[in-house]
DNA sequence: GGCAATTTAATTGTATACAATACTCTGGAA
DNA sequence: TTCCAGAGTATTGTATACAATTAAATTGCC
């Protein structure tokens, strides 16, 4: 136990993004609250909105959410009107997202809504392209370290 | 509709640090996985090593949660033997959380881990300096448009 | 053509999050 | 002293997340 440094909350990169993103959360949750949509199920309207119909699977590829979180989030959004499931005939493994007739006419209002929202958050583009930049970095060092699996294997192949 | 522009995922800063958040959180799971903690569960000791005992307040503070998430969490770390929960004698309203023989002893277990798992990421501390302080501007942005309840008073106002 | 391996969703079980409510305790005002 | 507003925690209900498993359909390979 020599190399052992104390490990603060405050110096931590993953409590800044664990927090910003709760605050985003809330954020659109507010920013949407006229029209009951969730953050989770906002940004699945952006995908279907950008692409409709779209397999559960294809629209957990963008989202990164696997069908054990969207199967019952796109049950409360058909409950709720905005998209409806069905069986692909052609395969029937698939689940087709279809918009409903009141997805693709709110599309508008909600794209409206977002744009005013976030020009209260006064950031510009330039600061939000080289934020996402660098999370972009981030992001690829954790996948590549999980991915090879580095954490359970060659921490502990030191030790 | 005259002001509207399309909103897509891939320009998001709320669905990278979104995704972001959720990478972490598996890369702690992960690297965690020998001590059986959970990525709040960590930051929570995080807290605690840092300055236990403390109430279920005062963790929340630090934390940014309540005690709707605090109270089955601590209870979770309480059965695992990380903590005891002590109803405090001076004011029976509040519960002091203190750390446990055994989680004194790994703390430095704990650390050592962390460090090496985050020296795996190869991040400079200058790139996670420039990231959390961007973080810091975003949530204050984030902080002063909820306080001021703009999301629902002043865009709603402009319609 | 037949069948094992794979793919796709759904389901189950556990763990966050958080709003809203309930409950108990404390400190102060009448 | 009694009463009550407020503080601190727990509980309830809803909605994510995700690992692991299940079940059904399809594909590949012989």
């Amino acid at each position: 136990m020599a190399d052992v440094n104390p490990v603060l909350l405050d110096e931590q990169l993953c409590f800044s993004i664990y927090s910003a993103s709760k605050k985003f959360n809330h954020f659109y949750q507010s920013a949407l609250a006229p029209f009951g949509l969730t953050y989770p199920q906002y940004i699945a309207m952006l995908v279907l909105w950008e692409k409709a119909p779209l397999t559960v699977h294809q629209l957990g590829d963008r989202l990164e959410l696997d069908s054990g979180t969207l199967t019952p989030l796109l049950k409360r959004l058909e409950k709720q009107g905005w998209v409806s499931r069905v069986r692909s005939q052609t395969d029937e493994r698939q689940v087709l997202i279809h918009l409903t007739e009141m997805a693709t006419t709110k599309r508008d209002e909600v794209y409206s809504r977002i744009g005013q929202c976030q020009n209260l958050l006064g950031m510009s583009g330039d600061e939000i392209d080289s934020m996402m930049s660098e999370l972009v970095t981030v992001k690829e060092q954790l996948d590549n370290v999980s991915h090879r699996r580095l954490i359970t294997k060659e921490v502990d192949k030191v030790n």
